[in-house]
DNA sequence: CCGGATCCGGGTAGATACTG
DNA sequence: CAGTATCTACCCGGATCCGG
């Protein structure tokens, strides 16, 4: 009986929580959203070029885990030189767009500061 | 000429980062859930209750946060005892829900551990 | 150089006790 | 009941260092 109303909310605290914790966690998201502008994939260095401010070792973990939870995947040439490291978006990351998508539109209309960003990609207005 | 490209990724730093770095706070989405679930408004105890883990004092101070950032507005009855504090979602806090909804799509579809959560709202699979 | 790992300091979350 | 105070533990940020 009471099924009916919580189903109709369609979420719950384990599913929710459990992504909450891992999605949410500092600079994930960012990360994520650069990869995809990136086309897809990026290099270590890179990151630390457009997340301004993300320092190696908060870098290092958050890829870790993104690589572990198979959001991205890692592809490593240590043949060349210098060593390229390269991240790639897998399906399921690419899929967090929409999050993001979702995360920008409700910003846009409850607090949007600068109005540029509703209408274009604005690099120079990182924090 | 880029322009186009951008535009179409429809996420630039500034508006989500900024969005992000507010509403990715840990708790934050689950405390805006729980308003949902309890029918758009709760009590500070009833949170609790619902949060399994959340102390008192971050309780408090994400919800300062939210009423600041007027996702949630608080209604406070100091007249009778025992004191009532009821918190209750404004539209762009339950507006959020959009956003968990799409998380929990997510999850669902990628992450899923007990399928019941793809079926309905299970309180027992608490972390 | 590039991709990290390591060491250290500060802030924020967690646990518990306490008060109006 | 609705928080605040205190103390601890962990995570984040900054700088430096190191192997390929």
């Amino acid at each position: 009986m009471l099924l009916g109303f919580f189903a109709d909310t369609m979420m719950n605290d384990c599913t929710v929580r459990r992504t909450v914790e891992f999605l949410g966690k500092k600079w994930t998201l960012l990360i994520l959203l650069e990869l995809h502008k990136g086309g897809g994939s990026r290099r270590f260095s890179e990151f630390r070029g457009c997340l301004d401010g993300i320092t190696p070792k908060v870098l290092s973990a958050r890829l870790s885990e993104l690589e572990k939870e198979e959001l991205v995947s890692k592809n490593m040439d240590s043949s060349s030189f210098p060593i390229k490291s390269v991240y790639t978006l897998t399906q399921s990351g690419e899929e967090v767009m929409d999050i993001i998508r979702n995360i920008k539109g409700w910003a846009i209309k409850w607090k949007l500061v600068n109005e540029a960003c509703a209408l274009y990609d604005c690099d120079e207005c990182e924090l």
